[in-house]
DNA sequence: ATTTGTTTTAACCAAATGGTCAAATATAAA
DNA sequence: TTTATATTTGACCATTTGGTTAAAACAAAT
């Protein structure tokens, strides 16, 4: 018997499994992937997949911790530490999510799929769980409203919006991709671009002058 | 025999499956929902459903001809007026957008299943068969830098961004609603707060002062 | 080489599910 | 009241699918 528990360090099938599972479940949500579809993606046989994780729920759950685990740590350690100044954590966020995405393209289906259903109980645990604290952001930008270098702002419509832009855009690609034809730009040209448009386009709007 | 082509106005039995099948598919997406539970919602035989609307496919079609013509006309009629100047025209374009969801809650969960699988290709299609231009929005943002009213922006990373603070939200709702918790507020009342926020940051952003 | 335990596979199963159909019921026309 | 037509239903079917299992293949230790 292998070591369920650690998932951070999966090697050899397991690991075959995993990634073929992020990358169906990412595509066709939990009802719509297949464990045969998977197996075949993994090239193994579909027991195999049942004999790592015993059942479709529990490898999705696994899928879930993985992705949010790669995730959450490394933005949210950014914008709860306190010695980077606010308008360096706004740019240094935009850059960290989209690259993080672009690595895992399939976080944001993904996430929709989790989040439209009512599975964002979890998601909320692993926030509790991770002992972090959006509370040091907060108080970073109501201290910058009173030192008068923004503009009063919510903070808690501030980092949605931020969180928004982030990861709407991998939702909509297609749709988007529509709209781009006319500037003859792909994709991830727009994406780069976005990296330095984002910030600037958030800054602009909450910085006094 | 009915008349299955106009899906504006329907009655009766067929109204009844498209409200169930709406609410279910919303809530569920194309793979997780079950025609018995769509027949159960709307109070009637399963059978039924296949009376009125052939497949599961079929009906989901049905369902994302009416959800998403109930959309785009409005918003997109707003957006390519080119009477409304381009500040009234970001005022009105989240108000509608913020408050057609409201008065549709499935269809955030409902674009986003539809997104995150491929079926935006049809969603194109209907913009493209609406005869709408988003070129009248894009020539009146480049105008408006031209005669230096706002600061040069990308049109279309503007228009994602909009799209992107409107519709994200209602997406992320459960997650929102965790941060939310300590300002003590409920999400409508986020909501409203945010209409009236978001053209607030939007236009600080673009406005030259 | 034999034993012991682990990994992998093919064949199989029970339950769920989309869809069909013939019969029943309501509706309207003659 | 008949007759014809549209609507509604319960029973049924074929297929798909998550999951099981017994046996085969493999690896490691004695």
């Amino acid at each position: 018997m292998e070591n369920h528990k650690n998932n951070t360090q999966l090697q050899g099938t397991e690991k075959l499994i995993m990634e073929a599972a992020k990358k169906i479940f990412g595509r066709k949500g939990l009802d719509g992937a297949r464990m045969q579809e998977i197996a075949d993606e993994a090239g193994i046989n579909k027991a195999l997949v049942h004999y790592y994780f015993r059942s479709k729920d529990k490898l999705f759950e696994a899928v879930i911790n993985e992705t949010f685990l790669s995730f959450f740590p490394m933005v949210m350690s950014l914008m709860s530490n306190p010695s980077i100044s606010l308008f360096q954590k706004i740019e240094r966020f935009v850059d960290l999510y989209i690259s993080l995405i672009q690595e895992n393209p399939h976080i944001p289906g993904f996430m929709a799929q989790e989040l439209s259903r009512g599975g964002a109980d979890r998601v909320l645990d692993m926030f509790k769980d991770s002992g972090i604290k959006p509370e040091v952001f907060f108080q970073q930008i109501e201290q910058e409203i009173k030192t008068g270098t923004i503009v009063p702002v919510s903070p808690v419509h501030l980092i949605v919006n931020m969180i928004s832009m982030c990861i709407f855009p991998f939702l909509a690609r297609p749709l988007i991709s529509g709209f781009l034809i006319r500037d003859r730009i792909d994709y991830d040209e727009f994406l780069e671009e976005r990296k330095k448009e984002l910030p600037k386009f958030i800054i602009n709007s909450i910085k006094k002058k």
